[in-house]
DNA sequence: CGACAATGTGTAA
DNA sequence: TACACCTTGTCGA
């Protein structure tokens, strides 16, 4: 369910309140009970993301490796020194729940996780917190040989626009990215709609950026990758960095701009937060054409046909 | 309380 | 293209 920005966050998380300490790592549910040992008791060195993928980096070499797929989700818990440092804050979202006591009342000394609740397949437990993970898609311990492999098969990800965190691309390279973005579009036969959701094409972006970066940029969706020009393919690129950055800092995917919001002073309810994402039949928030919906590949593909016709 | 969809991907047909 | 994966929220009966 989480797109890229979600797991960021969940990077960002776990390098905060987890990395620097040795880890207890286990599998109530039994379904990664020997990934579990192979991590057991070792010590986290430090946690990054690419495109969807999330990699926790031990100290003697193994990685574990976790996609959340569809419904996949972690819960975070533990002492007043755990949500201290915790980076996910008061809005929070599919993907990155955490279930500690209420903030700012006197918290119980940590005892130690709770009891989990159903499939729990990995848990971690620190010295001040702990997590659960449940439905991931891909729960592995790998080595750091086959995590860069994973990286391999990945393209660019806009939420490492330019300085890559841990990716096959050069550093200190401005644009470097985005260039190799802009060439794996041109020339494409294949819809542009279905190009952003090509994880080899740009990584981390899932339905509902598809959807509102396509809008914002007013594309067709149906548009073929050799009918844009490098300027338009760069934007696009830059317009995705731009939303997703914002999505890494409000834990919500928002693509409106505050013109649209009802309220301008705070952050805007569900229902304004998208221009077309799950708004099919309602009107276009620039032109009142009714959104359409289309089946694409086997998702679902909104769109205003005014704004963004190509005719 | 059951059916169904959901911010996703891999594999088989 | 279809289905498996395997979890949760929403909606209708």
């Amino acid at each position: 369910m989480p797109e890229g920005h979600s797991i960021h966050r969940l990077a960002r998380q776990f390098g905060d309140v987890f990395a620097g300490g040795r880890l207890a790592v286990s599998s109530p549910q039994g379904r990664f009970a020997a990934g579990a040992a192979l991590l057991n008791g070792h010590t986290l060195v430090n946690a990054d993301a690419h495109g969807k993928h999330l990699f926790l980096h031990f100290e003697h070499g193994m990685v574990l490796h976790v996609h959340l797929g569809l419904y996949g989700a972690w819960d975070f818990g533990g002492d007043g020194e755990f949500r201290g440092a915790s980076s996910i804050g008061a809005p929070r979202r599919v993907g990155e729940r955490e279930v500690a006591g209420e903030t700012g009342v006197d918290l119980p000394a940590y005892a130690g996780p709770p009891a989990p609740v159903g499939a729990v397949r990995v848990r971690l437990a620190g010295e001040h917190g702990w997590a659960d993970l449940r439905g991931a898609t891909t729960c592995a311990a790998i080595t750091e040989d086959e995590a860069a492999a994973v990286l391999g098969r990945l393209g660019p990800d806009p939420l490492h626009n330019p300085g890559p965190l841990r990716t096959p691309y050069p550093l200190n390279e401005a644009n470097v990215n985005r260039e190799d973005f802009v060439q794996r579009v041109l020339g494409r036969r294949t819809p542009v709609a279905t190009l952003l959701m090509d994880q080899k094409v740009i990584a981390g972006v899932g339905n509902v950026y598809r959807a509102e970066v396509l809008f914002r940029q007013r594309l067709d969706p149906l548009l073929p990758g050799r009918a844009l020009t490098a300027a338009v393919a760069g934007r696009i690129w830059d317009d995705t960095a731009a939303v997703m950055s914002d999505g890494v800092r409000d834990g919500r995917i928002i693509t409106t701009t505050p013109g649209f919001w009802s309220d301008k002073t705070s952050l805007p309810p569900t229902e304004e937060a998208h221009f077309v994402y799950r708004r099919h039949g309602q009107p276009c928030r620039v032109c009142g054409t009714p959104v359409a919906l289309a089946e694409h590949a086997a998702r679902k593909l909104y769109w205003c046909p005014l704004c963004q016709s190509s005719a």
